[in-house]
DNA sequence: ACCTGAACACCGTTCAAGT
DNA sequence: ACCTGAACACCGTTCAAGT
């Protein structure tokens, strides 16, 4: 540390990545102070140039927050994908797993899963963010395809039963981002038991009639 | 019209009910322009006052937003009972009717439904709002009490069965608000289709073993 | 190409002042 | 009690200018 400060200072002037940089300092500030405190201005204050550079990189504001969005649906994917593999031999368990990874995200995450699923970006306009997007919803329609064909869920329209899971995903995700439990269900359960509870209800509804 | 014109002016200086004519005013903002639209000073505006009357009514704009999100859980719970009320003698249809009911009201009112269950205002500063709010959560959950004892839900902590089902509503309900739906699923279900389907498979997955 | 400072039109909120 | 105008510290965005 004390090395670097003899070299010639790491944030150059013309500083090479700022757009990555700023990406960085909207989602320090996103973590910390939620979506209000998220400002241009103090996003370029913290990344350390004027007011006015950001808009080199980016359109405006909601671009940026669409670019601190993806961010997060990537970082959300890829855990979800880590704690589906986990369950390679059992493909309901890995639908569950990556239920549960999605409402963890949530837990862990709040401002960001709100900016991702918010209006404050549409994500018609930002072709990339769309696409980060879809990744997490193809990858569970993915999962309950392979659920169907080992047995595990009963037969339909593949989209159709994702739909359904991902609406209890969803729901429990925001109620849970939002500080939104009722009273009465937060001081009896834990978050965890509330996702294992909704998901094996859900799951049961899923299940073939046999 | 042109009667009144010769009539003192209606909207009197000392104007009476200027907070519930604020309410009015950002709501109207609300349902136009979203949640960005609404500004304190344009609803002085949109109510013919100063820039700082409403501070007279209101501690801050949080507490003007409060009492919106309070009106809309007036209105929605004010719909789900209707709707239940149709189905007085079969208590599950009664859930379901009102189920469907608050996901109309998201997809009816999309900006005040975010407002009403968004970070925007924190019940927990708001008194009146947080009881306006339980009153949706224990409407929809006596109303599994009542079915649980006609035997069309399985037994258990009712609390616990009335989040699964909310988890499925109020995801369901954001996703239209925000406007979320998977485009595969946007083209091939409408939204009645998918809260029917969706509360189908919850339901399978409540009701009794037998 | 990349970054800057000054400027514009907006905010939320406070304060002294008017009736 | 209720309402006002001026002021303060912030925004997002634009523009002419600098290297």
């Amino acid at each position: 540390m004390s090395a670097r400060r003899s070299a010639p200072q790491r944030r150059t002037y013309h500083h090479g990545n700022l757009r990555s940089a700023l990406v960085d300092a909207a989602t320090g500030l996103l973590e910390a102070e939620g979506q209000v405190g998220v400002t241009l201005r103090g996003t370029a204050r913290r990344a350390g140039v004027s007011q006015t550079a950001p808009y080199r990189h980016f359109r405006d504001k909601e671009a940026l927050l669409a670019a601190v969005a993806e961010e997060g649906f990537r970082d959300m994917v890829r855990a979800a994908r880590r704690a589906a593999a986990r369950h390679g031999d059992d493909p309901v368990a890995a639908v569950r797993a990556m239920a549960i990874a999605y409402v963890r995200f949530a837990t862990t995450h709040p401002s960001h899963y709100r900016l991702m699923f918010g209006p404050s970006v549409r994500g018609s306009a930002h072709p990339s963010l769309r696409q980060a997007a879809a990744t997490a919803w193809t990858d569970l329609t993915g999962a309950i395809v392979t659920a169907q064909s080992a047995g595990g869920f009963r037969a339909g329209e593949p989209s159709a039963l994702a739909f359904v899971l991902w609406c209890s995903v969803h729901g429990l995700a925001t109620l849970v981002a939002d500080e939104q439990i009722p009273p009465a269900v937060r001081a009896t359960f834990s978050v965890e038991q509330l996702a294992e509870h909704a998901f094996d209800v859900v799951l049961a509804g899923l299940t073939p009639v046999s």
